[in-house]
DNA sequence: CAAATAGGTCACTAGGTCAC
DNA sequence: GTGACCTAGTGACCTATTTG
């Protein structure tokens, strides 16, 4: 069921190196092998992967996409067990592995292909589905129900009756690729759909793309995904207020009150605050309060808030991840926070001097490539991976495009919060772009930590999810990840422990920021001397609040490595969750 | 983390001895059916017996092969459960019994497996471990705790996401057929067998291989590589004295001293001191001092340390990478610290919930247990990579065998170092050993870090070999992962300019270790209670030393996050440059 | 013919069984 | 409970067949 519809949505991947599977390329009809769907189910839910090779039919269609520079390495890709269009990998309808061709009827896997063809050659009658035949189905348990694997098969549209031999008719061809388009242009001028790929994007999203989250009625907010749907909003330059209050007011004190003199305070200009939620309360009443919120959200729209360095951070991110996104609309896809994030410790892992000839070496890069655009697809396994998330997959029932889509409201509004929380350090505008770009990338994991600290419980062992769901760390054990998930329990408890009022936490988060890691900042000392201001304020603060002044700061210092590891573990599980699949 | 660990090693074990297992063979597919690799995983731990019966195709490639008699045991191989590659049986990740195949993501033995399928299934909780968790879990000895058993299994990645159904794809298979002829061939070809297993496996090496850097006559020492080749050494039990100061005398002031009295100092008991070559000078007294120690290595071998924790760590490391090292001694090679590193971030990347069947992931996953084989040929690799190195490979014409005894040899000592070092830390020695392990493996490359820092020489931007040499960034540079020597760079810069003192380098270098990652330890608040006394010590120190002390007992803090993003780099270049091949 | 797919094959594994 | 065996599947490859 749901891998269609999450098909709705197109996943390109962009490969710019190489090809991005894998696998023993046999079938010899490289390029073109696309094949659309064109049975009436789903073609639209076209799960593919930009791939470099492509067919010269459609060359001319694609060619300013970017990464699709061929290396002409996998031009014959001929005999590739992998279907692709143009360069676009498909992905299996009812599994999301990807696909070998087109299977009675729809793109499919080889287990699936063979799967469906057992079921109707022998006409079994699979034993009972034990949950109600409601389970998902993915590459990793598609084995586990037999019943609910044909109902998804059956649903997707295999058929015998759908089998289609023989080459693939050009006007088909056509067709497709002329659906592809206008997916990719919707996707490019098109606000809402944005909403789709600028949620799987997180950070750009954020960047570019209003949320309807509306504004913040008083307190906590927005992070509570708003089921409404953001497509309505296509004013992609609107600024809304940021989900996250940032709060300018003098009722937060100056997060750098230097009473004690030694430094002076960070500029008295802007204050940034952040507001976290750091007691069960707050925690519920974050979730209600989203829930208020999302009453106005669609009409929300803040517009008020010029936002100049927007779009100059967008174009820095875009630069970064060089994908010339803005002559190639599509190229926005890829360029997630999630893939930020993936790169981070993809790109270090395969840095330049690697990702060669070898051939171990390509197809690294090219699993990298594939996951990359596994966002949407992959959506699904975060998703599953991510305890921030709005509900662990477990009890969801919901359709996997009301999934991702709440999976992607839940998290859109708490980077852009971030982006905004930046802008508002004192002294981090004035900072090059490109350094707060990279600040950003580095770090707005671990302020999201820092921030979300309260919705792990180290005493009940629970997690709070950003949609108000409690679940047990058994319960999210069970999806992997424990050791991630001891990991931000320990450190959730001792930041907690510390009982930091909500200025202290603001500013506590700002020197996390400045604090990412400096590999590829431009201007180091500006950077540093940004964090001596904060830390400087920071140190001030606490030991005006706090008796034993030292020691809790000290403690909060000690919290950047462990952030750090955090962040690492995350890049590393996000990795392995995109390329588990 | 560990899991991967465990299975960096690849265990060539003579089959005609250990077959513990097999018996029955019931897979018809005798000789070929290997299975391999892709694993995922774990793999790169490949554990294997080589086993006589092999493929015909391959077997002159083996025939050769040391403990490859053939005892004609499973010859048949047919229908064996067990699984081999190629006449190399594959062993348990979890238990080092014979593998019978690829199960839940691992190769594991028909015993874990089942017994796996029953936690998991019936969602068992089994009783707790009376041992703190610390079971060494070996085929001898699997059954006797279970919650001990399913951790081990978890840790080594086993999951119901990772089942892999239907056959091998024949490029994996190819693949790492390859892989393992190349490390073979390398084990066999090359004489010093011993050499390059025990320098492969660094920490281990170091905590059970004397060294005989030799003597080094005045200046520069120990570190620099000496071409001795150390397979004439046998003596694996005894203890050279470790070529780094461990001062327990009066002269270094005690690094606890807390005068300011608002903490405890630590225990006025040892003292750990570790020498750090700050400047210029004492870069050469630092050399003269482990050279002097070092005059005693070969005869030296320190047996007054009474070292009864050294063989317990070292156990607990081999019980980590359960490799069954006890009986069969080749296995010994693969415990690396070399890998221990790469696994670092290896492990993280491919979790167990990684690594499917699936095409792409296939793919990674043999990536990973191919990279794991490559200890030894990639020590090249490494060797390229690291600038701690005795010389850069530019200039060198040494073939690639001294190169890498030369590599070994200046790096070695300076590992022990660390580990005799933290065995000093007042309190270090108290935690558990599990734990003990755990920092070490995390925090060696940081402490490290902290002490050659001053090899670094920002203003000039060279950097100073362990041999005694001189480069340029530039020429470094051309040898790749320029983004990492940066980092170096500017993090050695910084830190020296704290001119701190050698003793607030000692305890500041116990903070860097007691602050290691902390993923993966069992009693944290111990670590932690350690870690305050450390730090409050360190401040205390820097309080009374510096008029200034805050900023710069502030700066050092900040240093913390610093070498956690040098240590995540460098595993990441290290894997970088293993898998780079 | 070349391009593509249905179906066949069989290397492989999850789970079930049942003697210990 | 454990783990050697067995069975029902699974899915990577390959071949036969269909179609442009």
């Amino acid at each position: 069921m749901e891998s269609t519809e999450v098909g709705s949505v197109i996943t390109y991947i962009c490969s710019s190196s190489s090809a991005s599977s894998p696998e023993s390329c046999h079938s010899d009809s490289s390029n073109g092998s696309d094949q659309s769907s064109s049975p009436s189910h789903g073609s639209p839910s076209v799960h593919l992967h930009l791939d470099q090779q492509s067919d010269p039919t459609f060359e001319a269609a694609w060619q300013n996409l970017p990464g699709t520079e061929k290396t002409g390495r996998f031009s014959s890709a001929a005999k590739c067990g992998i279907t692709k269009i143009n360069g676009l990998v498909l992905l299996c309808k009812v599994c999301g592995d990807v696909a070998s061709g087109f299977h009675y009827g729809v793109h499919a896997c080889e287990g699936c292909k063979g799967f469906f063809r057992r079921s109707i050659q022998q006409n079994i009658h699979y034993k009972k589905c034990l949950k109600n035949g409601t389970c998902p189905i993915m590459r990793i348990n598609r084995n586990r129900c037999q019943q609910c694997r044909l109902r998804k098969c059956l649903m997707v549209g295999m058929s015998r009756d759908s089998v289609r031999f023989g080459r693939i008719p050009k006007r088909e061809k056509q067709r497709m690729l002329l659906e592809m388009q206008n997916a990719m242009n919707n996707i490019i001028n098109n606000g809402q759909l944005n909403s789709q790929l600028q949620s799987s994007q997180m950070l750009p999203a954020a960047l570019s793309l209003p949320i309807n989250s509306t504004e913040s009625t008083s307190e906590q907010v927005g992070y509570a995904a708003s089921s409404s749907p953001c497509s309505s909003v296509s004013d992609t330059n609107s600024d809304p207020e940021p989900a996250m209050k940032m709060d300018t007011s003098p009722s937060s004190a100056s997060p750098c009150a230097s009473d004690s003199g030694e430094e002076e305070g960070i500029g008295s200009g802007t204050k940034a605050h952040i507001t976290t939620p750091m007691n069960k309360q707050e925690q519920i009443t974050l979730s209600a309060d989203s829930t208020v919120t999302t009453g106005s959200l669609d009409n929300g729209v803040d517009q008020n808030v010029a936002d100049d360095q927007r779009d100059d951070i967008q174009d820095a991110w875009n630069c970064q991840n060089n994908m010339a996104s803005k002559s190639t609309p599509v190229s926005l896809g890829p360029k997630s926070y999630e893939d930020k994030i993936a790169n981070h410790s993809t790109s270090r892992l395969f840095p330049s001097t690697v990702g060669q000839s070898q051939g171990t070496l390509r197809i690294l890069s090219s699993v990298h490539e594939v996951q990359s655009g596994h966002w949407l697809r992959d959506g699904r396994r975060m998703y599953l991976g991510c305890p921030m998330n709005t509900a662990p997959n477990i009890d969801s029932q919901k359709s996997g495009h009301e999934v991702w889509d709440e999976f992607m409201h839940s998290f859109t509004p708490a980077v852009r919060e971030v982006v905004e929380f930046a802008k508002k350090i004192p002294g981090f505008r004035d900072l090059s772009q490109h350094d707060q770009v990279n600040l950003l990338k580095a770090g707005t994991f671990e302020v999201l930590v820092v921030r979300f600290a309260s919705l792990f419980d180290a005493k009940e062992r629970t997690v709070t999810f950003l949609g108000g769901k409690k679940y047990s760390v058994d319960t999210l054990r069970s999806m992997g990840a424990s050791e991630f998930l001891n990991s931000m329990f320990d450190f959730s408890e001792k930041l907690t422990n510390l009982g930091l009022s909500e200025e202290e936490m603001s500013l506590f988060t700002a020197v996390v920021l400045v604090s990412a890691d400096r590999s590829g900042i431009e201007n180091v000392n500006s950077v540093e001397a940004l964090q001596d201001t904060l830390i400087c304020a920071l140190r001030n603060l606490i030991t005006k609040n706090h008796p034993n002044e030292l020691a809790t700061f000290t403690k909060l210092l000690l919290k950047l490595p462990d952030l750090r590891s955090l962040n690492n573990m995350h890049s590393e599980q996000l990795l392995a969750f995109k390329i588990h699949s």
